[in-house]
DNA sequence: ATAATCAAACTGACTGATCAGTCATTTTGC
DNA sequence: GCAAAATGACTGATCAGTCAGTTTGATTAT
């Protein structure tokens, strides 16, 4: 018994250990550049020993997704929960979305590009992964919904004013991690912040 | 001479007729998934012979590729240019963004895909390929500068508004891609436009 | 204390499949 | 009759996933 959990404990953390180095990897070279043995080395283990963790290449991909999702997921909750009103809902939203992503540019990386591009290749994926990636607009729609309700704000499509915070939100992430275009400071977001309060105000 | 004329007609039939092939495999397998048998096949030729005409499977990608955005950024050039106020500008830049990726879907769908997550990989692919995605965004950006500078709207950050604007469209077509989540009908385009005009009301 | 035992954990060489790109040969149409 | 165009079988490389063999470390026997 006190083995069994022992056991446990060091089988979940050689877990996490795996999807910590397929982030890694995962980020650095994309995931079909990714060669099954690069996550292992990175983990500091054997080919074979990955695949007593997970059953495929995909499921480990899509792991460390659900992880960081999850996280990011709690993170949004909490900050809206604590926002007294629509405005500082929209704010914290976007900036809780930015800082996340700013500390683990890995999983932003990897959610960017191929994940999104699996979702839209019509793969079904995780169904968990989908609604997290729902979840933080439709929390945001609630508290919109709840505004107009109160005559707060304008009234009109809560649910659409939710999504295109989202879409700025995501603009704005993908713009620091491009290589090109312009880089999006700390001022372009309160810019931004500003901009779309003024889009619901009543 | 003539006969070297013809000849060259029928190339570049040709050509159109592998890259139209290559749009329509990539749009439905995506990138890594498709082979290049396939678009052959699609395209009624040879394998061998799509390689007289590009020298590597990507090139055929980022060629098809370019020759849509180069349209792309022709409507979009031709849209602006007719709009009186900035707030047709906006209007009407939203409007022959959806149209144009309603009409070629299969564009849109290679576009939304991969490119941008190559793109993300920091992959150099094709100098003119981000000059034209930076183009639009920059001659929206030109617009609202001009209406600021003329006291009509907000003088705020004429680019980051125009980026804005570009990523609420992108977000308004993805959706309308994605399997899942609220499908976008022609009224939710109207109600982002007038949110996006209000933004940025003087 | 030390050795023997054994099952669970681990390993990496191997396999079968896939595919981009080539080239010797065939076809076309002038 | 011939040069340009077209072809598809072939090659070499790559890689996900497997499995026969090795290591580890807990437990029991001496």
């Amino acid at each position: 018994m006190g083995i069994s959990l022992r056991r446990k404990e060091t089988s979940e953390r050689r877990r996490d250990t795996i999807l910590h180095a397929a982030r890694t990897v995962f980020a650095r070279k994309g995931y079909a550049a990714t060669v099954v043995e690069d996550i292992a080395e990175e983990a500091g283990i054997g080919k074979g020993t990955l695949y007593l963790y997970f059953p495929s290449k995909e499921q480990v991909y899509l792991a460390a997704l659900l992880e960081d999702a999850r996280t990011l997921d709690a993170e949004s909750r909490g900050a809206l929960a604590e926002a007294p009103s629509w405005r500082d809902a929209l704010r914290r939203y976007v900036e809780v979305r930015l800082s996340y992503f700013e500390a683990h540019e890995d999983f932003l990386r990897i959610y960017m590009t191929e994940f999104r591009g699996m979702c839209m290749q019509g793969r079904p994926l995780s169904a968990e992964l989908y609604r997290l990636a729902q979840d933080g607009e439709a929390l945001l729609a609630q508290r919109f919904a709840a505004a107009a309700a109160r005559g707060e704000m304008r009234a009109a499509d809560p649910e659409l004013a939710a999504l295109m915070v989202s879409d700025v939100t995501r603009g704005l992430i993908e713009r620091r991690l491009r290589g090109w275009g312009r880089p999006v400071s700390a001022g372009d977001t309160a810019f931004a912040v500003d901009m779309l309060c003024r889009a619901l105000e009543r």
